[in-house]
DNA sequence: TCGTGTATTATTGTATACATGAATTTGGAA
DNA sequence: TTCCAAATTCATGTATACAATAATACACGA
C-alpha cells in the first residue's frame, strides 16, 4: 500500500498556477517569495520550489524586484496552436502503433465519461474529460519526449479555454472528432488517425482563437 | 549594467546532467541528496533544486531510496528525432518571416564561429556552436513555447551525440547546410527555410543514429 | 524456523538562519 | 538645489537544523 503523499510545494504550485491563468494576481503584479510564505503560512522553501516550475513554464519571470506575473498572451496561444498541428498527428500515429488492448481499453472509457458529461452539458467536466482524452492519447504514444513535449502545450490551451469552453456545439463536434480517432487508434490505423487529430486541432485552433479573451 | 548571476544550483544542474549523459554515473544507480552535497562539497538546497530539474527533464526519477539514473534510450533519440522533424522546419520558418537584421546578424555570427571551428577541427567547440546556431534559430523565432519547446530536445541530442560527433565529414555538410538555411532567413524566406531545415534534421538523424551507442 | 513487532536508519520535506548582492533612500557637501 | 556616496532595505542564494515517513534489520516468541 502505498500512499502519495501531496508535498506542500505540489499545493502552492497547483494553487499559484491556477490562480495566476484565472486572474486572481494581475499580469506585472510582482511576487516575492516572503510575502508568498507569509500569505500562505508556509515556509519560503515549498515556495520556491514552486516558483520554480512557474518560472520553467513562463507564466511568471524574475525580475530584480521579484517574480513578475506574465500568463499568456493571444500570440502564445496562436504558436501553440501551430506547433500542436505539425504533433498531434504524430502522437495519434504512434498510439495507434504502438498501444496494446489494454491502453485502447482505456482510451475508450475517457471518451465514454466525455460522451457522458456532454450529454449533461457539464462544461468543467467536459473540459476535464476533454482533456484527458489527449492525455491519455499522449500516454499511449510510450514516448516520454512526445508526452513531456505535448502535455504542457497543452494544458495551457486548456487553462486559457477556461473562459470560453461553454461553447455546446464545439462541445459536441469535439466529441465526435474524438471517437472517430479512437476508432482510428483501436483499429492501429496509423495513417487515419494522424489524419483525423489534425484536422481534430485545426478545428480547435479556429474555435480557440475565434472567441479569443486576452487575458 | 547587469551582471548575469550563475548559481551553484545551475552549476550543479549542468554537471549532474553532463555526467548522466555522458555515462559517468551508471543507469539505475541511486543518487541521494546527501551523497552528492558530500561529494560535490555544497549544502542539499541547490542539489535538490538540479535534482528537481533533472527530474523533470525525465534523466532520473525518484524511488524510495532515492533519485534513479535513467539516462536516455536509444528509442528515445529516434522519437526525438522524429519530433524535431516536425518542429525544426517550422521554427526556421518563423525565425525568416519574424527575425529583424540585428537578430539576423548573431546568427550569422554564430555560422562564422561555427566555421571557424570546423576549420580548425576542435571537435568540442564544433558541437557547441552547432548548438548555438540551432538555439539561436529558436530564439528568432519569437516564440516562447517553440524555444521551451525544441531546446531541451535538442539538448538532449547534443549530449548524446558526446561520443560519435567527431566525425569530420559531418561536421562540414552539417556546416554548409547551416550556411543554406542561413542564406534563407537572411532573405526572409520562410519557405526555404524550411524545406532546408527539415532536410538538415534527417540528415543529423541518419548520422546520430547509424553510429549509435547505446548508453 | 518462521513470523512479527519494534527499533534503527536512511531519505526526503520543511523551516529557519545567515550570506550576498542589488536597488533605494538618505545625508551631506558643492 | 543637485549630485554623489554611504547606509539601509529588500530580494534571493545557500547552509543547516529539525520533522516525518518509509525501509531495513534485528530480536524475541510461537
Amino acid at each position: 500500500m502505498e500512499h502519495k503523499m501531496i508535498s506542500i510545494a505540489d499545493q502552492v504550485f497547483e494553487e499559484l498556477e491556477r490562480d495566476i491563468l484565472s486572474g486572481v494576481y494581475e499580469r506585472g503584479e510582482i511576487l516575492t517569495e516572503m510575502k508568498l510564505s507569509e500569505q500562505l503560512h508556509v515556509s519560503r522553501t515549498p515556495i520556491r520550489e514552486a516558483l520554480r516550475r512557474l518560472e520553467q513554464e513562463r507564466i511568471i519571470e524574475p525580475t530584480s524586484k521579484g517574480m513578475k506575473v506574465i500568463g499568456i498572451s493571444r500570440n502564445d496561444i496562436a504558436d501553440i496552436c501551430e506547433i500542436r498541428l505539425r504533433l498531434e498527428g504524430l502522437a495519434a500515429r504512434w498510439a495507434a502503433e504502438r498501444a496494446d488492448e489494454a491502453e485502447i481499453r482505456s482510451l475508450k472509457e475517457t471518451l465514454d465519461l466525455q460522451e457522458f458529461y456532454t450529454s449533461k452539458q457539464d462544461p468543467d467536466s467536459i473540459k476535464n474529460a476533454d482533456s484527458q482524452f489527449h492525455q491519455t492519447i499522449y500516454a499511449l504514444c510510450r514516448s516520454h519526449s512526445m508526452q513531456d513535449t505535448l502535455d504542457p502545450l497543452h494544458r495551457k490551451l486548456v487553462k486559457y479555454r477556461r473562459v470560453s469552453v461553454s461553447a455546446q456545439s464545439r462541445a459536441q463536434k469535439s466529441l465526435e472528432e474524438h471517437r472517430a480517432i479512437y476508432e482510428a487508434i483501436a483499429a492501429h490505423d496509423g495513417e487515419t488517425a494522424e489524419k483525423l487529430s489534425i484536422l481534430h486541432v485545426q478545428n480547435a485552433r479556429d474555435s480557440i482563437l475565434q472567441r479569443a479573451i486576452i487575458l
